[in-house]
DNA sequence: AGCACGCCGACT
DNA sequence: GTCGGCGTGCTC
């Protein structure tokens, strides 16, 4: 009998997206596990992979030579049987290569790093090309830098057998360890010891003195003691032989959770709240995999319930995971489940480098964490036993992923519940169309919660009509309704809000003389400005150069940044208010890590009287103090080409009136715009989503999309747009063999950004009701098109894509 | 991806 | 003749 792993291995590309079948050596059977990541040999040469062991086997129906498997990385596996069946679930849906997804679902530390380096072959050690070559050194690594003259010699070197190429497989995850010092003696004991010190041993005097003073710290990190106190190993360690002191290794935590907030207990609950928490707990108890949407005003309360739920499910002895989009994973927030939970809390957000997030990882996995929050990838937190998922603001877009593979966490979330038994809890004052109406066909379990905790008021909202000349023409961006307004507040020693709604938030370079735009070479897209760098930047390919201070097309001077627009209306605000505080938050005043955590800090401590920003300031921030919301143009998101775009721009237009008055202060917002009759901007005002959901469901019924029909965007690429055109028009064709006459087929059309890196883009989108054969003819078309991705052909799949452009 | 094999044109 | 270009098939 023999023992075969079944290993997906570390090699993205269509033909490899299979397990391949290792034999495992007898020294190894114990070792090797489903979940553990294994190197193995792969291809004619001696290249060497990492790869995810999903199955062992007694037997093998290869007929080849099995391969062994040479190394196993984890005395433990990093993935649950959970994962592993969760991971094929994913490269199915997603379309994405299975080894994408194992690596999406692990912190990146995981990930492997490969090395390559020339050896001489046996008896070639003091061939003259060979010692050339390596330079008179043993190896001679193969880096991306190696040039290519090198390469070639290489090359013919290694035809001629002389050299051979040794792969190695870097593994960057290992917990930092630390040394710490602590001691057995108590203080009694370290005065008596200080006693028999030679008088001379100054510092030991210092040291043990050190230790009577900070005995209550023990214990203290090495490296601390060597920084701040200035006490050198050294001494350190003649202490340690003196029996004064001992040095032990822990593994280091890097992130240790800033101040702990103050502990906070259960908040007593309204009517509402409680038969939401009665609701969710039941499906706990009962193990009952049940979606409940709360639809929940802003000010409802809904976070008291996700706490609370999550008590419960830690009262069943199980795990808790709550998501929450990335830019309401503010402290604020943080603070309210660390404040109730504890160390039970794990947070996993962007600002982690990633040996903190894979601390927190280790957290989870070893189950010295009940509960988890976090931003999307969170979903995939190594929690064991889930006793409740939870996904606060459910409507963000953010919860997709955006690149490959392109997974929505609230579908992982669902299948995970169903894997767990667990309920899973969508909440948002403003639900995505596709979740209310899953609520009204009785798929999802609808929770309202209609009323403000302790029945505040909604704010107060006018709509200005900016086509009213008299509006528009007086001071630039504000409306003489808001600079009243904005007075008043500042009078009363109140806060502000202003949102300045943009869809781009970048700043790009533009001559004012003759228009000339800064443009990327490779891409249709023009160049962003990066502060840090001090350069213009491609976001699609990377390219930079230098800010230019003469037009490159008219030579004329006026050439400057052309950005949010924050600027300008800062530069108004501050015209208009000259002894008011603005703060601006935008793209380049929050570059920095956690200068936007500091600036929403400032804002709450009041050092500042205004708030401006984008979209980032719309969301999960809470400001008692702030009474007065204006936005400055509430069309911008509406004019996209996008069938979400009245869905997105009610969300935003609620939830950024949501922000005022949520204290004991009547809240007042004002929107400015340009279409005051659009229903997204009337509905928005009276804070009334069941009627915006009505007319939009009307019209997506009308234009047949979402929740109507589910879609899928198909964008194809070629270094030559003749090409991809064609190819287009032949996967259209293929599609249409395939499917019904009902399904709708839209395209092929150039996208909004045709040339992304020197390719040129054209998408199909196909809107459907019930086509079970397009999942496998898509899986045959990926197939059958994999010659041609060789020649810069290459397709990608996004199931229910968040924006079409 | 990255390697070997194999088939073609232009050079020590 | 053979070196090295690239197109093609395969990886347990």
């Amino acid at each position: 009998m023999m023992a075969v792993a079944e290993v997906i291995v570390d090699v993205p590309t269509m033909q490899t997206n299979r397990p391949f079948e290792y034999e495992i050596p007898d020294s190894l059977v114990e070792v090797v596990i489903p979940g553990v990541r294994v190197e193995v040999g792969f291809g004619k040469g001696k290249r060497k992979v990492q790869g995810f062991v999903m199955e062992v086997r007694d037997h093998s129906d290869f007929t080849g030579k099995l391969k062994p498997i040479e190394r196993v990385i984890d005395v433990k596996p990093v993935l649950s049987q959970e994962m592993i069946k969760l991971s094929y679930w994913l490269a199915d849906t997603t379309y994405a290569f299975q080894i994408s997804c194992l690596q999406t679902m692990l912190p990146n530390v995981m990930r492997a790093k490969y090395k390559q380096f020339v050896v001489a072959s046996e008896g070639f050690e003091n061939d003259a090309d060979v010692k050339k070559l390596l330079d008179n050194q043993l190896t001679l690594e193969i880096t991306k830098d190696t040039e290519e003259q090198t390469l070639r010699k290489i090359a013919k070197l290694k035809r001629a057998h002389k050299i051979d190429i040794e792969y190695v497989v870097e593994n960057q995850a290992n917990s930092l360890t630390r040394q710490v010092i602590t001691t057995d003696l108590n203080t009694d004991q370290l005065l008596e010891a200080k006693d028999k010190l030679r008088s001379n041993a100054k510092a030991q005097h210092n040291l043990v003195d050190f230790l009577l003073s900070h005995h209550d710290d023990l214990p203290i990190e090495v490296s601390n003691l060597e920084n701040q106190f200035k006490i050198t190993r050294a001494t350190l360690k003649t202490a340690e032989k003196n029996n004064l002191l001992k040095f032990i290794e822990i593994t280091k935590r890097r992130k240790p959770v800033g101040i702990n907030p103050e502990r906070t207990s259960n908040l007593e609950l309204t009517e509402e709240q409680s038969t939401a928490v009665k609701d969710i707990s039941d499906s706990i108890v009962d193990d009952k995999s049940d979606t409940f949407l709360i639809e929940g005003v802003t000010g409802s309360g809904k976070t008291e319930v996700y706490l609370q739920s999550i008590q419960k499910a830690l009262e069943q002895g199980k795990t808790a995971l709550m998501l929450v989009p990335e830019i309401s994973l503010t402290p604020q927030m943080v603070n309210r489940v660390i404040g109730r939970f504890g160390d039970q809390v794990a947070v996993l957000h962007s600002g982690l480098s990633s040996g903190e997030r894979y601390d927190e990882w280790s957290r989870i996995e070893n189950g010295s964490v009940k509960v988890v929050v976090g931003a999307r990838s969170a979903v995939f937190a190594p929690l064991d036993n889930i006793g409740l998922i939870i996904i606060d603001e459910e409507h963000e877009a953010s919860y997709k992923q955006d690149d490959n593979p392109r997974y929505h966490a609230r579908d992982v979330a669902k299948w995970r519940s169903d894997y767990n038994n667990c309920p899973l809890v969508l909440g948002s004052a403003t639900p995505s169309l596709e979740s209310r109406a899953r609520a009204q066909k009785g798929v999802y379990k609808l929770i309202n919660m209609t009323k403000r905790i302790n029945n505040h008021a909604l704010p107060h909202v006018q709509i200005v009509d900016m086509r009213n000349a008299e509006n528009s023409a007086v001071k630039g961006d504000f409306s003489p309704l808001l600079q009243d307004n904005l007075w008043r507040v500042l009078k009363r020693k109140e806060q502000a809000i202003v949102l300045l709604n943009r869809r781009g938030y970048s700043s790009f370079l533009m001559c004012r003389e003759c228009g000339f735009v800064l443009k990327c070479p490779n891409c249709d897209v023009s160049l962003t400005y990066h502060k840090n760098l001090g350069k213009m930047k491609c976001h699609y390919c990377g390219h930079e150069e230098n800010v230019p201070h003469i037009c490159p097309n008219c030579k004329s001077k006026k050439i400057g940044f052309y950005g949010t627009g924050t600027e300008n209306i800062e530069k108004q605000l501050n015209e208009i208010y000259p002894d008011a505080r603005v703060l601006r938050m935008d793209v380049d005043t929050t570059r920095r890590k956690g200068s936007h955590a500091a600036l929403i800090e400032k804002f709450s401590k009041h050092e500042a009287d205004i708030l401006l920003g984008t979209q980032m300031i719309a969301k999960g921030l809470d400001f008692p103090n702030v009474t007065l919301v204006g936005v400055i143009n509430a069309d911008t998101t509406l004019s996209i080409s996008d069938y979400r775009a009245s869905e997105r721009t009610f969300q935003l237009l609620t939830q950024v009136s949501g922000r005022a008055g949520r204290a004991e202060k009547e809240g007042h917002v004002i929107i400015q715009t340009y279409n005051p009759d659009h229903y997204a901007i009337k509905d928005a005002a009276m804070q009334d989503y069941e009627t915006f959901y009505k007319q939009e469901m009307y019209l997506r019924h009308q234009s047949g999309y979402t929740p109507y029909y589910f879609t899928t965007l198909i964008s194809v690429s070629h270094q030559i747009e003749s090409q991809a055109l064609k190819q287009s028009f032949w996967l259209k064709k293929q599609l249409q063999t395939a499917l019904s006459d009902k399904a709708i087929l839209l395209g092929p059309s150039p996208t909004m950004i045709a040339r992304k890196q020197n390719k040129y883009f054209y998408q199909i989108i196909v809107k459907y009701k019930h086509e079970p054969k397009l999942h496998e003819k898509l899986m045959e078309i990926l197939n059958d098109t994999q010659g041609e991705a060789r020649r810069g052909f290459s397709i990608a799949i996004d199931n229910e894509p968040q924006h079409i452009d």
